[in-house]
DNA sequence: CTTTTTATATGAGCATGCTCATTTTTATGT
DNA sequence: ACATAAAAATGAGCATGCTCATATAAAAAG
């Protein structure tokens, strides 16, 4: 079977919205890749030849939507903000186009952004990870840190960045207010380990 | 069929070594429940007599390890530490008992310690954030922290604990010695935190 | 228009975590 | 000893993510 461009782009696009409608309703876990091919009018292993895998088509959409949240974050970058402001604003820039994904991002997440070694590591979680912490190395480096962060904070920085993105997944209070405590210290609490706060290492040596 | 008691825990001790050794060669997710039952001389539906799921069988030894790191760190602890050095302390009690598992922590933890919303939480799991989280508790509580550490604080440890045990699992230095740098890091940052460095809310505002 | 080539759709089938009706073994009561 | 009840072992079987040989439709070549 041949099939136009055309009629292609049209299959992975509604595969794309079929899935986000049924995770949305069942969740991740509980939609099987059979629902979206069928509610797609597709056959069951036509799915995997625009998607290798449940997980990638699920972050699919995180990564438009962590794309996407760049974008916005630039353009509502004034440059005057200091550089917790202004990670603040990509933080919450990137939030703000993740929630649509909201019900259904806990166990996408998890399996895919998460620094724990995998076997098969999900390539567009990868480039997610990489591109929001290249974004972050960025906006450190315009507000005056010449020497780049060590793996120590960037690793730290993704920590926390994960552990704002789980309890916000699920943040009940009604515009994820909650949340917006546990981004602030957080950034605080990264930009203050970046500015060289008691980096006079082995003061605690218990080893 | 009636079993003596003696020998349910024999079978329940030998799944769990048999399991361990699979796992350590094979690694986590390349180990079947069939390729342990059989190890262990049962048929494939036994183990789940056993342990309600592979993936609580494999938490079981974490949660063993969590514990007896916490006796040894009570051993350890000799009651004149401040609290950065007590913590760390009580980190590394947890990773010296955690070593042996090192080969497949990675995809058990992903799973069952990550604070993202899932459906079926497994239950050692549960139990082994709260036990840690407790234990830290009480060590703050101990240094005179009167006021309890709220959600955002304990939210934090948790993520950049997370991250060390990430970090951790696949250090490739030979005593994990890279490590220490980052455990280091996050314990100094979080007592900061605690200690209210910086605890006025709301100073980045950019909603 | 026919043939050939190529890209894609298809659904049977596999592996695996887990369930469950059934079978088997032991303990208990008489 | 024997019968009955309780507890645990068993393996067939299910659901589901994914693979792959095959079928099929469009495009290219003749």
């Amino acid at each position: 079977m041949r099939i136009s461009e055309q009629a292609k782009q049209e299959n992975r696009t509604r595969i794309l919205e079929k899935a986000a409608e049924i995770f949305t309703v069942k969740g991740f876990e509980d939609t099987t890749t059979r629902d979206i091919s069928l509610a797609s009018g597709l056959a069951a292993g036509t799915l995997f030849n625009y998607f290798p895998s449940k997980e990638t088509l699920a972050m699919t959409m995180v990564t438009e939507a962590f794309d996407q949240g760049r974008e916005d974050f630039l353009r509502r970058c004034t440059g005057k903000e200091d550089l917790a402001e202004e990670l603040f604003l990509f933080v919450a820039s990137g939030l703000r186009r993740l929630r649509p994904l909201r019900p259904f991002l806990g166990p996408v997440l998890e399996r895919s952004l998460s620094p724990f070694p995998r076997k098969n590591v999900c390539q567009e979680g990868e480039a997610a990870r990489l591109g929001h912490l290249n974004a972050v190395q960025k906006i450190i480096g315009r507000h005056g840190f010449d020497e780049a962060p060590d793996y120590v904070a960037m690793t730290m920085y993704w920590s926390l960045y994960l552990g704002i993105l789980a309890y916000w997944a699920n943040d009940p209070s009604p515009n994820q207010e909650a949340s917006q405590a546990l981004i602030d210290y957080s950034i605080r609490m990264f930009v203050q380990v970046i500015s060289g706060a008691g980096s006079d290492k082995g003061e605690a040596d218990a080893g």
